[in-house]
DNA sequence: AAACTTCTCAACCGCTTGCAT
DNA sequence: TATGCAAGCGGTTGAGAAGTT
């Protein structure tokens, strides 16, 4: 495949465009169309190579681009197309009328990149970051905060849980998104506090001294993983389940001890998939004390496993709680409301996605707006 | 007011893709 | 099938604007 040549030739000027070039480009366009990029230059009386007139055009020129701050509700659509297609901006532009694929990637660098990274959301995965987690600016409403012997005690009966960083993360997703239940923003803090740094401390236990895992159960469960993903009907990953996130891990481990059909632990997989990977979700919730109470258990093997199936539900970001509102020009994109059956229940994705409401709007500074 | 830093975004670079021959 | 070219795409750059010291 050969390399388009046009740029290297010589005498062709580069730089900010002039208005009077503008003016001959629009001019041309208007009376002829778009037709060879290649040509157009030299018809048009331009000394630009094609493609920084088709640059030019496309970004700034086209009589359709709108100009101006990107609206709320195109800041959201963003971020939600940007979970589901990465950087592909040209793709994201095509759901977005009237903004073009350079605008979109130079808002996204320069303003939501760094609005998520604060929220502590990483902008590829849009997963929740604990590693970089800014727990003085957690706390900074309280004067200070100094770890009480009953946080200190906390943190080294959560010990165990330090081979589980990524129910770590899913437990301090939840704390992080808020308890209805905890009104107080001091009582929360305090009642946050030693999860977060139990949390981190797992972190670091679990870099260096990562679980042990015999070959033999790996393999089982990398099968069984497979199961929950094809039970899971990726990427429609979203379901309605009112149980705990603790509760499917006993269920699990009784499913396991009984020597269920791999469909049955696929679909118990598939529920436990469910966390939130990035984003506040406001009515399913990781039920923390249970999942404390069981950590505290001597027998916790089965963690190990539960563990992975959230890692693997976040690495492949699948069910990442986005939200589609009606509204939004993403809405239609999974327009197949597919329906997952498993365990004798089964839930549509489209009535699930209510329940996994993204709540970007609390997230978003929102004062940007005003 | 000047110097410096940070931010924004238009434009460029180079690679990939798709099509014609 | 191989090759060449045009268009498209995503990453990067750098000049100017805006903010800070």
């Amino acid at each position: 495949m050969g390399r388009a040549p046009c740029c290297e030739k010589s005498g062709l000027k580069k730089g900010p465009w002039t208005p009077e070039e503008d003016e001959k480009l629009i001019a041309y366009i208007k009376k002829h169309g778009q037709g060879n990029w290649r040509t157009l230059p030299k018809n048009a009386g331009l000394a630009r190579c094609g493609k920084s007139c088709r640059l030019r055009w496309t970004n700034y020129l086209r009589p359709d681009i709108k100009r101006g701050r990107f609206s709320f509700e195109e800041e959201e659509t963003i971020i939600q197309l940007h979970s589901i297609l990465g950087n592909k901006w040209s793709a994201i532009a095509a759901r977005l009328p009237g903004r073009t694929d350079n605008e979109i990637k130079n808002y996204w660098n320069t303003h939501i990149r760094k609005r998520l990274l604060r929220m502590g959301i990483d902008p590829v995965t849009h997963a929740p970051r604990l590693d970089v987690l800014d727990l003085s600016a957690l706390l900074k409403p309280a004067a200070a905060y100094y770890p009480t012997q009953a946080d200190l005690d906390t943190l080294r009966a959560f010990e165990p849980l330090a081979n589980y960083p990524d129910l770590l993360r899913l437990a301090a997703s939840t704390l992080l998104a808020g308890s209805p239940a905890i009104g107080d923003q001091q009582q929360q803090q305090q009642q946050l506090l030693p999860w977060l740094l139990q949390a981190q401390m797992a972190q670091a236990a679990a870099m260096v001294a990562p679980p042990p895992q015999q070959q033999a159960e790996h393999n089982q469960f990398m099968q069984q993983q497979q199961a929950a993903v094809a039970a899971c009907q990726m990427p429609d990953l979203v379901h309605a389940s009112p149980t705990s996130v603790a509760q499917q891990l006993a269920a699990a481990a009784q499913q396991q001890q009984h020597q269920h059909q791999p469909q049955d632990m696929a679909a118990a997989a598939c529920h436990s998939m469910q966390p939130p990977t990035g984003y506040v979700v406001d009515s399913q919730q990781l039920d923390v004390p249970a999942l404390m109470q069981m950590v505290q258990q001597p027998d916790a093997s089965n963690l190990q496993q539960w563990s992975s199936t959230v890692t693997s539900s976040n690495n492949n970001n699948v069910g990442s709680g986005v939200s589609t509102p009606s509204s939004s020009p993403v809405a239609g994109l999974n327009s197949t409301a597919t329906t997952t059956t498993y365990g004798g229940a089964s839930a549509s994705s489209s009535d699930a996605a209510a329940l996994f409401n993204l709540q970007l709007s609390d997230l978003l500074d929102v004062s940007d707006y005003m």
